[in-house]
DNA sequence: ATACCAGGTCTGACATTGGTACCTTCCACC
DNA sequence: GGTGGAAGGTACCAATGTCAGACCTGGTAT
């Protein structure tokens, strides 16, 4: 098996930095999660993430497709359209990110109440 | 069992949003990981931490302890001594960072090609 | 005198984000 | 003929957030 092992190692570090860098941003967790299993449209994204701008999704969805994450098809059609869709690489994130939500869903109780019990000293 | 169904819910995306503001800077993974299974000293972790201001890593710590991940265990010795350790929920957390550097070790040479193919183009 | 401990403060640079306006092509409407 | 909408964006600007760097604290030990 793999070894826990030496997790603060500096590349190792980097890495996380990377992904974090890569999600943690305002929008890319809430393009990730609405495209799921399905293909989207732009308009229908942008619809979905409501407060979302077209300029933030795009931008978005510029970053998620240089990392391999989504796909973008364009059809060359009469209105234009435009398909996204998570890659492989995508979905395997995608089960990061659900665990993610697994300890937030798990936890937020915790943290809020810890919080305002720091808050109030 | 859980369901995942809803990812996108609300409620949900807010809650995963909360996490990554929490992991998502730029120091929290770092102190999170070097304070792993032992406690350690103020400037302990300032020196581990590289290139970490003060300011940085006291902010961070504040942010960590605000939210119950870590302790802050002060003793009024001589020249002062503040340990920090991570609290249960801290190494929770800890377990689904290590997930997350699992998928970024797995994935960064994909991620790095691909990046490079899209700027190529 | 100097340095270590554990920080706090203050300022300025830089990155991220939001908002608005604009573009192109087709189509429907009046 | 002109207006305006939808599709999928881009360009530019302003506000905001994040971070680093330099300096200050105060007590103790060398």
């Amino acid at each position: 098996m793999s070894q826990p092992a030496e997790l603060c190692e500096e590349g190792r570090l980097a890495l996380i930095r990377d992904v974090l860098e890569r999600i943690g941003d305002k929008w890319s967790v809430v393009v990730i999660c609405q495209l799921d299993d399905t293909t989207r449209r732009f308009n229908e994204l942008s619809r979905m993430s409501s407060p979302i701008t077209k300029r933030m999704l795009s931008a978005t969805l510029q970053g998620l497709e240089r990392d391999g994450l989504v796909t973008r098809t364009v059809y060359d059609t009469k209105p234009p359209r435009v398909d996204y869709a998570l890659t492989p690489r995508g979905i395997s994130l995608l089960k990061v990110v659900r665990e993610l939500a697994g300890w937030a869903e798990a936890n937020a109780a915790g943290i809020l109440e810890s919080r305002s019990g720091y808050d109030a000293r």
